[in-house]
DNA sequence: AATAGTCGCTGAAACCGTTCAGGCAATAGA
DNA sequence: TCTATTGCCTGAACGGTTTCAGCGACTATT
């Protein structure tokens, strides 16, 4: 059944008449091998068409080259694109991430977590359904490397990438400000998720800042952040605050059912101004285009991973002895001026040409990642 | 570094005053341990907080409890249903999904097809960029299980599952003709795609049924089947069939892009109608209701999964008896009859209610999965 | 009472790379 | 010539689990 017997090491060795520790040696250390050597080895590998075998590997290294991706909802495109930058670096690295998606049940989050631990996972990436299970404890203590991205957890207990979501929140409310709104309405999300509450902040400080009272900012909370929860909201939102002239919607999802509900009975943009939190494509490409506070998404994945993968070896240097000499304070990196995070991304402040004309503005964090980093 | 040293089966032995293998059978075969031994041995793995190693008993069994799922892109709504799906039914048993993003990019697909052998997957559900990789065949070779995910191939050469697109296609032609039109555009994707390929042939044949000319319906075709190639797709199709009253596009990203340039010119959907294809989320729930051909996305993951998973075994019985016995011809498998697929799907003729009225429509396949079974 | 079968368990082999102390030979330096 | 140094390679130990022949003890069968 299974075709031919895989070829191993051994047999490599054998037919290049050399022994198993020059074979490693070509595969993983190739310039310990003289070249005339390492030919031959490598020409009897491609005729056999060997495949090592990565298990036996891991065994032998005591951990794996899988990292985990621990998310709510994988077909929300917020986390979609999440994963897409934390695969990009980590294939980069000959690492693969293990997609799990916890669909909100804490039971099934915290099954994966124990198979990513019996698979011995490099790391894992975890955005938690609600509190933080008991088993990343464990798993820490076997020397998992665990990074909570956009979930900010106290700096002293755990690493984490995140962006500002109280200056989020600011720039959204300055935004709705600027078109010259002055009855505000937030449809958040429960603000027992950090996320929320931070932008909730925001919100409220920049009211502030503004010089305007505290009641003109009018909270709904939304149980769900999805279009049904928006639907729903921005119902109730109509009945506590019915000449409200602008919405901010603590994710897109939420803004797509709002707007659904308010072209019903009002004109928007024109009347009421509309911005949402995440920027997912969408979004942006959808037929009524949303404004929407940016997030470096992908970024966001890409920061996170390498932490993920080799916090513990020194390879963040600088920030990584910052973080080790203060005991576990909160670390500031901009990854982005980082040489293996150079690529360009367009984010930022930036207009969005559309089809009707320029209705949609990204209001962005840019770049900046919050990278939190425990001095374990 | 690495916290308390790992305790293994050894430790978990000795402690429990047994032996290795007792302690593998009171983890994998818990039935043939008497009662008593086994509670003890369960309670020393609690005490001790005992993590079986998976990599090793991977490397022991020859392959491991990975399945690869190789998307071009997972932030498409319609793959990230697809994920859901063969992440549900692996989850349930014991199987973790990695996920491959190739991003349409066949380099990277191939390297991840390398990776998923280093690994020695137990399976890859595989949706290719283009053509089927040669990789692929020694993966097969190798003993390795391959299921062509929505991609008909030839029955002869791999397993698949996919949908009858061809009927598909003339269902989306029999509902325009439905809403009375008569000068249909169809937006196509690349026709080396099978689906694009298959969706238009039915395309033609609903036309030729209804006894209109061939005529009647004019193709463009857009490369890249996102909302950008939409937009650029409708502009060309405005110009070559200015009078179109009915657009049938291959996705609902392309249609997404094109109802933004239609809805400039024209009513839409007074004077233009639309239908897309996938039914993905963001169509029906968004701020103009696109009606659209339903797929069993998710459907479609979990079907394809215990095929790459245990095609083999013998866990299909009948179908794979069939599908053996016609030496390779196709086995159409209604797997939902099944009982570990009874949970009800809300697929099929169905009418979908809106705030803005039943504007939309599925037109949908239902729960009909063609799995397409090789006898290896 | 002898034989066969069953049950619960043991212990060692096997899986396949990686690692590392050490060996050998050639070159450099004294 | 003798000692270091360096470069290249060897080979055995190792890692944690599964598998399987086999063993002793007990029960059922004849």
């Amino acid at each position: 059944m299974p075709g031919k017997p895989l070829t191993g090491i051994k047999e490599v060795a054998r037919i290049a008449g050399v022994s198993l520790g020059t074979v490693s040696n070509v595969l993983n250390r190739p310039e310990k091998v003289s070249p005339a050597t390492r030919t031959r080895v490598e020409a009897v590998i491609d005729r056999l068409g060997f495949v090592p075998n990565s298990t036996a590997a891991e065994l032998r290294r005591g951990h794996g080259r899988l990292i985990g991706l621990v998310v709510p909802d994988i077909t929300n495109p917020f986390f979609g694109e999440v994963a897409r930058g934390a695969v990009d670096v980590a294939f980069a690295a000959g690492y693969v991430v293990v997609l799990c998606n916890s669909d909100g049940d804490a039971v099934r989050e915290s099954r994966y977590l124990e198979v990513l631990e019996e698979q011995r996972a490099a790391g894992v990436l975890f955005n938690p359904v609600g509190k933080v299970p008991s088993r990343i404890e464990r798993l820490r203590e076997r020397g998992g490397r665990v990074v909570f991205v956009d979930r900010a957890v106290s700096a002293q207990e755990h690493c984490s990438a995140s962006v500002d979501d109280v200056h989020g929140g600011q720039l959204a409310i300055e935004h709705l400000l600027g078109c010259g709104a002055s009855k505000l309405v937030m449809i958040n999300g429960p603000r027992s998720l950090r996320q929320c509450a931070d932008r909730r902040r925001g919100a409220r400080r920049a009211v502030k800042s503004a010089g305007l009272p505290e009641a003109a900012l009018t909270e709904v909370v939304s149980d769900v952040m999805s279009i049904a929860g928006g639907v729903e909201a921005a119902t109730r939102a109509l009945k506590v605050r019915p000449d409200l002239d602008a919405l901010f919607c603590a994710n897109d999802l939420l803004a797509i059912g709002a707007i659904r509900v308010l072209q019903s009975v009002r004109d928007v943009p024109r009347d009421v101004s509309v911005i949402g939190y995440d920027d997912i494509a969408i979004a942006a490409d959808s037929t009524v285009p949303l404004t929407s506070v940016a997030q470096p998404k992908y970024e966001l994945g890409r920061v996170a991973t390498p932490t993920a993968r080799l916090w513990r070896r020194g390879a963040f240097g600088a920030e990584q002895e910052a973080a080790r000499e203060s005991g576990g304070e909160q670390a500031v990196a901009e990854l982005a001026h980082q040489p293996q995070f150079q690529q360009p991304l367009e984010l930022g402040q930036a207009a969005h040409r559309t089809p009707q004309g320029d209705r949609r503005t990204h209001v962005g964090h840019g770049n900046h990642v919050l990278l939190s980093l425990l001095g374990h």
